[in-house]
DNA sequence: GCAATAGTGTCTATAAGACACTATCTT
DNA sequence: AAGATAGTGTCTTATAGACACTATTGC
């Protein structure tokens, strides 16, 4: 006998049923900013406001694939990294009927450009730092979720070099997690950690030739490196005193 | 104008719908092993499987409350602690319709008994370290993604004492460590991290009188303690070497 | 006394924080 | 030479690991 075997008088219409979406946080660093993607709402409810990225799912595409088309379609960006956050539950949460939605985080490539495409009019790099929002639904709250996970997650994971390009620099790198912790680092530690922890980066022989979108003076001789094979560091980058 | 106002042509039928559940997975400690709770299916599909407790979402309910619900029902534990895991959304994990599943992890009461309620014929605890088990539906991987959280979770969070009643010695609290992470510790660092850890365990003054449900030889005058008021514990305890 | 649990003391190894220092490149 | 980025050296402090030790209680 199949254990998957549905009883025959089986009805699916007697469980009550919602719609399921996706709604991604996709953060990228900008000019030096950490910026969360937004979208404006075409249509109502909520019509005109700034929105995370989102969809409905398709009947035959599971949440991962839903949450990189989502981003993709809405704003021509193609993420790097996705993972769920959570999913928010509320009953009121969409004034439409009941919609279950499944939150995700993504990186997206840094200094990247966004175009608004399908049920989006614009398109803009929230600077999560600088300026306050005020988003659609719950989407501020998923906002939060998304910054402090992305917070959380490169003090013990190797997840910042997801912003970058292939190859950076251990500056680069350090940029990176001020960028997104918000605080500066010591240089000489910060080399210790990075250099000492194995598989997190690999040189790859080469030298940063001239800086190229930076108009900066001084030296262009760093080495470069690319992501190692390690996805998590241990012990993990302490951040910040640590007071919880 | 509200901004949550709905278009009056707005159709929901236009929108696939799915139906929505919750997936717990209960860990307690019994007889000094890490349990999971379970419960035996009534009905196909993978009727007389052993699966997590679970349910639909009711409509006006959120996923917490239908989680607890869930485990209350179908077993009668009251849970201490719940918290979401992740969805699990593979258009085809249930041979029914298409159904997510938001996964759940809660921490049951140390030595509690369980009664199978409603839809389930029998509840068992299911020793993680001690029994394979092959679990209904994406069961297993919803089991092992809780386990893994749950030994996560204690290196960063004062969850542990979310297992024992409110009065525990720092000895039972080393006991749940060790079993939840399946490794001895050593008993000097531990009571070292616990005392000097700032809001994580309060003297109550009492001491243990004599060791009620353990035929335990030895002394009984270890000093008990209750849970303070800190969350997180930093640094974290860190679990063996680290090795990833 | 013996066995078992409770709890302490201490030495060492590891890693983080702070900060001064040298090197190299561009203009 | 000046200024900027790249990268190193080193002292101090915090914390973890290992393990030997004493204390108390029940039998």
């Amino acid at each position: 006998m199949d254990e998957r075997a549905v009883p025959e008088n089986y009805d699916p219409e007697k469980y009550p049923r919602v719609a399921a979406s996706v709604d991604v946080v996709v953060l990228t660093i900008r000019d030096g900013d950490l910026c969360a993607l937004v979208v404006k709402r075409e249509n109502a409810p909520y019509q005109g406001w700034w929105s995370l990225p989102g969809t409905f799912l398709y009947p035959t595409e599971d949440a991962d694939w839903a949450a990189r088309r989502a981003v993709s379609d809405k704003t021509g960006i193609v993420v790097r990294h996705v993972e769920q956050l959570r999913t928010y539950t509320a009953p009121d949460r969409d004034p439409r009927m009941r919609v279950v939605s499944i939150g995700y985080l993504a990186f997206g490539p840094i200094d990247e450009t966004a175009e608004a495409g399908y049920h989006a009019t614009d398109v803009d790099w929230l600077p999560l730092f600088k300026r306050p929002a005020e988003l659609a639904f719950d989407h501020q709250t998923i906002m939060v979720d998304g910054l402090r996970r992305a917070q959380d997650k490169l003090e013990y994971t190797t997840l910042a070099t997801s912003f970058l390009p292939e190859q950076f620099t251990i500056g680069d790198l350090k940029e990176v997690y001020e960028t997104v912790w918000n605080h500066p680092l010591d240089k000489a530690n910060f080399y210790r950690k990075l250099r000492s922890s194995k598989g997190v980066i690999e040189p790859t022989g080469e030298k940063l030739g001239r800086r190229s979108n930076k108009n900066a003076l001084g030296s262009s001789n760093a080495l470069l490196y690319r992501a190692g094979d390690a996805k998590m560091l241990y012990p993990p980058i302490r951040r910040e005193g640590g007071a919880w």
